[in-house]
DNA sequence: CTGAAAGCGCTTACAG
DNA sequence: CTGAAAGCGCTTACAG
């Protein structure tokens, strides 16, 4: 690989004047830049990110810090951070951590050597040296965010979004509705689950209609625990007439593990989805829902950050984005 | 942030002392490693990769070059670098270009200045700059890869497991059968889709089969292009018994599309993806398709790139993974 | 407009 | 076992 020198040498000038011409900030006679041009072309040259990063202190790379990029909301989520960085003069560099705390922990050394300017987090679980304020460098937590974050924020409002829906289902005549959310417990609830749980609870309550425990049933946003909870409502001695779900994939194996039971959706069963991922207008039937805009959400994180990169003074703190409740054919009137 | 020279400093030994430290690889007296360790403990330091990468001119981190994350075949691939690239020591880094020029170019640069120490490339697109042999830097080639590649590739067989699918159509009795490919023009077509289409050619030739170029409808691998290509089929003069189809996603739009034009999969028509994504459990009817083993893909991939940096001698060039046949429900005698 | 020199934060022979 | 010094490939005041 050819370095600056190299250059500077061929083109007979200082390393100075090449890296001028590279910045483009300073100006150059022309039959200079014209022999730092040449020198360049004939080296075919490329400046080392890994110096300039080092000697600017900065990299101007964004980092996406995700447990996995398997999901399809995720993995749509993923799609729409490069944009609007490149359009800032950022690189994106995914960062998938397969649930591994050691994979994880490698990442985080890398953020906090600089490996980028700063960072967006796609779930709850902060790591805490990032907390830390002797050496926080800049981040916002997307999508799965808990309610006393006190960094910045993009999310859309979930308990709102889940309160619709389930509002929805009461206005079409049902009043026996079941849920199926996440892992609720103990150990572990994420923020959004609660979120979504409230929400639905909410909506309950302000139409009188009693919760029923033995119908809130658990999953884990993959299709394969909506399965799972086909075959519990399949077993109840009181099917519910309604089910709400906290994700897509889970409403979207519902279906499937109802039909497989000999149970119809909606003739039998309403169901509603949150996410509108992209086969959600495909399976049978279309999925109601609620979209969460992808773009909107990927372009304001990525905007808050560089903002907060860039210290700009206009940092908005916690951004909610507007979601849209989308009718199909998994819901009908009772 | 504190730097190597702080750490010396508060320890009261030379900056090599604590590099020395740092690496593991040279012994320290107990006592000098105890005030080593001390310093970095009160002032939480971490050594600056960039200054690493810079001075060793490696970084341990792989990154993997993709267009775009929200097909469900690649998000699922994708999910499976991080633990065979951490088994070994190094990071892998998502960068994904959206299919944008300038995007893809940013990242180029990024590798030429060694961002990374070598590179998975998941498009058969290669930067004409990673084959100009004077500033190569490692990389292996995944799934869509040219015929006549010279450079390492990881891949199953694709001709011959849509051979083997499309016998397996005939040997149900089907002999007018479609197929729904990628792109196929003198613009555009990309090597998986040429292979498959190769593949089924084949069967049906050695079953002396005509191949009908009606026949053959061109997608673009999403869920929308195979509803499309469903409407395609319905206005068909003489209809096909069988499709088959080159994605699992053109797949479920297909039989989506069909259904809602009252033609029934397996009943009317049967029909088989490509992939074996998680989805195609869950649709109905559920798919018959070939399986793309992601982990063993991914695991051949980092591995051999890995063997390429480190230069080890059993490096091998061209890696074919096995595929495997799926049959479900949306196939069926006629 | 251009160059010499110091500095970014590490690592690594070379001595001792 | 430990330190002084050079070097990795850039950028950036400071002079001229």
């Amino acid at each position: 690989m050819a370095t600056i020198k190299d250059v500077a040498k061929l083109a007979g000038v200082s390393v100075a004047t090449v890296s001028r011409y590279l910045s483009g900030a300073s100006k150059l006679t022309t039959s200079t830049e014209a022999k730092v041009k040449g020198a360049i072309e004939t080296l075919s040259y490329r400046p080392n990110i890994m110096a300039r990063s080092l000697s600017q202190s900065r990299s101007d790379m964004l980092m996406v810090l995700v447990s996995g990029v398997s999901s399809p909301f995720i993995s749509n989520l993923l799609s729409a951070f490069s944009k609007p960085a490149s359009a800032r003069g950022y690189k994106v560099l995914l960062a998938e951590t397969s649930m591994d705390q050691k994979i994880e922990a490698t990442y985080i050394e890398a953020l906090r050597s600089r490996l980028a300017d700063g960072f967006v987090q796609l779930s709850a679980h902060l790591h805490p040296e990032m907390l830390d304020k002797k050496h926080t460098i800049p981040f916002v937590n997307v999508c799965e965010c808990l309610p006393e974050a006190t960094y910045p924020t993009v999310q859309i409002d979930d308990k709102r979004a889940a309160k619709q829906i389930t509002e929805f289902l009461i206005s079409l005549g049902h009043r026996e509705i079941a849920c199926l959310v996440g892992l609720y417990n103990d150990q572990y609830r994420s923020p959004v689950t609660v979120k979504r749980l409230d929400g639905f609870r909410d909506a309950l309550d302000g139409n009188d209609i009693e919760f029923h425990a033995e119908w809130m049933l658990q999953g884990d946003y993959t299709t394969d625990s909506g399965v799972q909870a086909a075959q519990t409502i399949a077993e109840m001695k009181q099917r519910p007439t309604a089910v709400f779900c906290a994700s897509d994939t889970m409403a979207i194996g519902l279906i499937r593990g109802l039909a497989n039971l000999g149970i119809n959706v909606p003739d039998d069963i309403s169901v509603t989805g949150f996410d509108d991922i992209e086969m959600a207008k495909y399976t049978v039937p279309s999925l109601t829902t609620i979209r969460q805009p992808v773009e909107k959400i990927a372009n304001a994180a990525i905007n808050n950050l560089i903002d907060i990169i860039e210290e700009k003074a206009h940092v908005r703190q916690h951004v909610t984005i507007e979601h849209e409740l989308i009718l199909r054919g998994s819901t009908r009137r009772l």
